[in-house]
RNA sequence: UGGGGUGUCGCCAAGUGGUAAGGCACGGGGUUUUGAUCCCCGCAUUCCCAGGUUCGAAUCCUGGCACCCCAGCCA
């Protein structure tokens, strides 16, 4: 059960005033012209959460009124993706094309009732007349067309007898309302283009505002849920529901977009990154698609805990990227087995350790749950460590490896710096180190008492890794805000990481999220796998306080 | 006085006349074979502003201010 929200007031107060029988029936209604991004899934979770949680129901049902834009392969996806969040339409999938006969029908019912007329004034002529935010508007000449000639006229619209533009079909309310979604509405526009289910049935294709509270009526829909933009829509909503006579007059609440920082959330914008090859198409991890972030290793469950925490209401808002960090990790640390990386290796040789010999270790691969199991990792004489991990002239809080100090290779012994070895340019390009034997479980045998734990991995028995480092397409808070977008895309989100190195177990696993020690959590994306390439991406990062203050 | 909305902590968000929940972020402390996790503690005398009603107001009234949406034959 979600945290309460206005809507659910709403509906409370429906069931408990016995409205619609106490029914909850909601639907959610993308138009298939682009993929699911994590704007959609506040709808979706909404939507469908709403019909859980009241024993309702939610259809899914494509608003594919347009031709010129839609396509099955997004309709396709689309399904895909509501599946994988986790939400389940039980048979009531739909489509707005569905209804078209219905549509036109209900449509020479308006006409008929003087309610509708068919009009022949150019598109420019229709904006001229439709006055502006202050002014009111001009009566069409075809306003007061004879009915019997606008059905005429309707009819040889929908077989296909004109251009495009040549005709359209306008409701007949008030030219001079104050709200300018009155002022007498396009209702039909003829398309000549076939759509990508009903073929070339129809060459008069439906606005959204006269099909979506038509579908809605027909599916018998209680609440329909929109977003913001729509609130000036509404008064025609109901204005066309009251003309005809559907089977019900479902109620239209609308609440805020979900608008994330950091994040664009656009689906035209996002059109045009993938349309331009800026991304390698719309599940390109990079991307707040549905899609992007499964390939990212987002789990479901924590999309819908996100969607949860956000809440709904009215207000516009930008919720903070870290939100979205936060839910992945949560439930991240529950269900990632861990393992061990380093990404930026400097080698470490154990100098008292016996040249060719491998030492099997016991790791857990979960620190809380043993269902995990463990696995054994391989100790050698040379084994790679984190760059950062050592530092040759150590700060107060630094607590892991220096010259002279001692530090835990994870799992495994303690040792010590000995000496540093560099390049020709000065480089750190080798530690001389030794370790203690009787160190084997971490306590020293005389009990010194080492802080650091660091991560590491054997060099000749590690499996080499791509890592992408990637957190956030772009680089400043709101993309959204500025038409010119692609200049803050962010170039060290593309980066790929090589050279690094990964431990064995993740060569022959199958799980597809680990936790790599301190490192954060990284996705193995099976979209790249080849037999020879392990490519991870970054799915969230690990806190780290330390290294944040030292930063700053 | 075009119409429609919204204003509660840095970011979200409960609250619907009875004396400001919670989450994220942040700060402090503890546990810890990940500087993670986990566990404590702290974090709005105040709810856009100004008046008013009331024993009592974030909640009611009046008047301001700020921000968002609308002039597609898109959805």
């Amino acid at each position: 059960m979600s945290t309460s929200n206005f809507i659910r007031h709403i509906i409370d107060d429906d069931i408990a005033a016995q409205k619609n029988n106490g029914r909850v029936l909601t639907r959610f209604p993308p138009e298939p012209n682009g993929y699911l991004h994590i704007g959609h899934a506040k709808s979706i979770c909404l939507n469908f959460g709403l019909a859980v949680d009241y024993a309702g129901r939610c259809n899914l049902r494509f608003d594919d009124t347009n031709p010129s834009t839609e396509k099955v392969e997004y309709a396709d996806a689309i399904a895909e993706d509501v599946r994988w969040l986790g939400f389940d339409w039980s048979g009531h999938l739909y489509h707005a094309s569905d209804y078209f006969p219905q549509f036109f029908d209900y449509a020479c019912d308006l006409i008929r009732a003087g309610k509708a007329y068919v009009d022949s004034s150019s598109n420019e002529e229709i904006r001229a007349a439709r006055g502006s935010l202050t002014e009111p508007g001009q009566n069409s000449p075809d306003r007061n067309r004879p009915p019997e000639e606008s059905l005429a006229l309707f009819e040889r619209m929908r077989a296909g007898e004109f251009e495009d533009g040549r005709y359209v079909l306008r409701a007949r309310i008030d030219m001079a309302a104050p709200n300018i979604n009155m002022r007498d509405p396009t209702l039909y526009r003829i398309r000549r283009e076939p759509h990508h289910r009903t073929g070339s049935d129809w060459h008069v294709y439906p606005m959204y505002d006269y099909a979506h509270c038509i579908s809605d009526a027909l599916e018998g829909i209680t609440h329909s849920l929109c977003t913001l933009e729509f609130e000036d829509h509404r008064p025609l909503y109901d204005w066309i529901l009251e003309q005809l006579d559907v089977p019900c007059h479902p109620q239209q609440i609308e609440f805020a977009r979900l608008e994330l920082s950091y994040t664009l959330t656009s689906k035209r914008k996002l059109l045009t990154l993938v349309r331009d090859g800026h991304v390698n198409g719309w599940d390109d991890p990079r991307l707040p698609t549905i899609k992007g972030m499964r390939r990212r290793g987002y789990p479901p469950a924590a999309l819908r805990d996100f969607c949860d925490r956000v809440g709904i209401t009215k207000k516009e808002t930008v919720i903070d990227f870290a939100v979205l960090e936060n839910c992945v990790r949560e439930a991240l640390d529950q269900s990632a087995p861990r393992a061990m990386a380093v990404l930026d290796p400097i080698r470490v040789v154990i100098e008292n350790f016996p040249a060719g010999h491998i030492e099997w270790l016991s790791a857990p691969n979960h620190p809380k749950d043993p269902a995990f199991g463990t696995r054994q990792v391989p100790l050698t004489r040379e084994v790679f460590i984190e760059r950062d991990d050592f530092m040759e002239e150590p700060s107060k809080k630094f607590h892991r490896l220096s010259p002279g100090r001692e530090v835990r290779l994870r799992y495994g012994y303690v040792i010590r710096c000995d000496e540093v070895r560099r390049d020709d340019a000065g480089e750190i390009i080798e530690l001389r180190c030794s370790y203690d034997p009787d160190s084997a479980n971490g306590q020293t045998a005389d009990g010194r008492k080492v802080k650091g734990i660091i991560h590491w991995v054997a060099c000749n028995q590690a499996v080499p890794l791509e890592v992408r480092l990637f957190d956030r397409l772009f680089d400043v808070p709101d993309p959204g805000g500025a038409e010119e977008f692609l200049a803050h895309l962010n170039p060290a989100s593309l980066q790929v990481v090589s050279g690094a190195q990964g431990e064995q177990a993740l060569a022959t696993s199958r799980q597809k999220v680990f936790q790599f020690e301190r490192l954060g959590y990284f996705c193995c994306d099976s979209k790249d796998d080849g037999p020879e390439r392990r490519v991870f991406n970054r799915t969230a990062t690990l806190r780290d306080t330390w290294a944040r203050t030292q930063n700053s």
